[in-house]
DNA sequence: TATATTTGTTAGCGTTAACTAACAATCTAT
DNA sequence: ATAGATTGTTAGTTAACGCTAACAAATATA
C-alpha cells in the first residue's frame, strides 16, 4: 500500500480534477490550481513519477497512470464525502467546507471514511442531491 | 491572533494535559507523551517560549503562561469535541477516534467547530429515544 | 563523597516542500 | 521565419521539524 504525504495527495488530486476539465494537464494548470509555483509542481511531479503514479516527459503534459488514477479517485471521493458531510449535515458554508475538506481528507482512515459515508446516507436532510447512496431504510 | 503549526499545537496540548496529571511538566514527559525525542521537545520549547506561551528555564520544569493556557485549553476542547463527535455520533471506535481527533483538531476553523458543537448538542444519542448510530442488524 | 543513572542540552544532519532567479524550450502571431 | 510571450526546468535557498551523537547538569545510590 503506497503511502503519500498530504502534499503529494494534493498534487495527485489536482491532476485528477484537471484531467476532467481539460484535454491535457500541464505543469502550469497544477500550479494554478494549488496556488504554488511551477518549480514546486516540477519537484512534485518527479516524486510522483518515481512512485509510478504519473507519467511526465520533459516539457510534456502530465498523465495519471492506472495506479495513480485509482489513488486519486480515492482521494477525490474522500473529499466529496467530507464536503457533503460538512455542508449538508453540519451546515458549514460551502467555501469554508471546501477548504477544510482539503485538509481533513488527508487524515481520516478508511474505516472512519466508511462510517462517515454510512452516517451521511442515513442522515442526509435533503435526499435530492446528485450523489446517491445505498438505501439504508 | 497567534497562529501555530500543528506540531506546536501538539506540544502545547501535551503540556496542558501533563499539567493536569503531574505536579511538574518535564521535557522527558512531553517527549514520552508525543513519542518524539528530547531534543525535539527542546527545540519546540524554545519556539513556544519565544512566542510567550510557556516558561522554561534551563534544566527546569515547563509551565504554560496565561496566554499559553488559554490556547492549550482551546485546543483541548477541540480535541474533546471531535472525539465525542467521532465516537458518539459517527460510531468510530475510541482508539481510532483518539488518533484522528489529534489530527483533525488542527485543521478546523472556529466557525466549523461551533457548528460541530451545536450539532452534537442536538444529536447526542439520548437513552430515551431509539436512535441507532451503529449498524445494528 | 564518589560514581552511576537519568534527564536536559547543543550541534549538526536529513527530509520535505515551499520559494526565487536564471535559463531553456515551446508556442503564437506577425 | 523569427521576436515575444508563455510555459517548463534547474539550481540553489530557506524553513520547519524530525533525528543521532556527544556533552552537561541533576539526581540517586552505593
Amino acid at each position: 500500500m503506497i503511502s503519500l504525504s498530504s502534499s503529494m495527495e494534493d498534487y495527485l488530486e489536482a491532476i485528477y480534477e484537471i484531467e476532467r476539465e481539460k484535454p491535457a494537464v500541464r505543469v502550469r494548470d497544477v500550479a494554478r490550481k494549488l496556488g504554488v509555483t511551477m518549480p514546486s509542481v516540477n519537484g512534485a511531479m518527479k516524486n510522483l513519477e518515481a512512485l509510478g503514479l504519473i507519467r511526465h516527459g520533459r516539457y510534456e503534459h502530465i498523465e495519471l497512470t492506472e495506479t495513480g488514477s485509482v489513488h486519486a479517485s480515492r482521494i477525490a471521493t474522500r473529499h466529496r464525502t467530507i464536503l457533503v458531510f460538512l455542508t449538508e449535515i453540519i451546515g458549514v458554508d460551502v467555501e469554508t467546507a471546501e477548504s477544510e475538506a482539503c485538509r481533513i481528507e488527508h487524515v481520516l482512515s478508511a474505516a472512519t471514511m466508511d462510517k462517515f459515508t454510512d452516517y451521511i446516507a442515513r442522515n442526509l436532510p435533503d435526499p435530492g442531491i446528485e450523489i446517491t447512496y445505498e438505501d439504508s431504510e
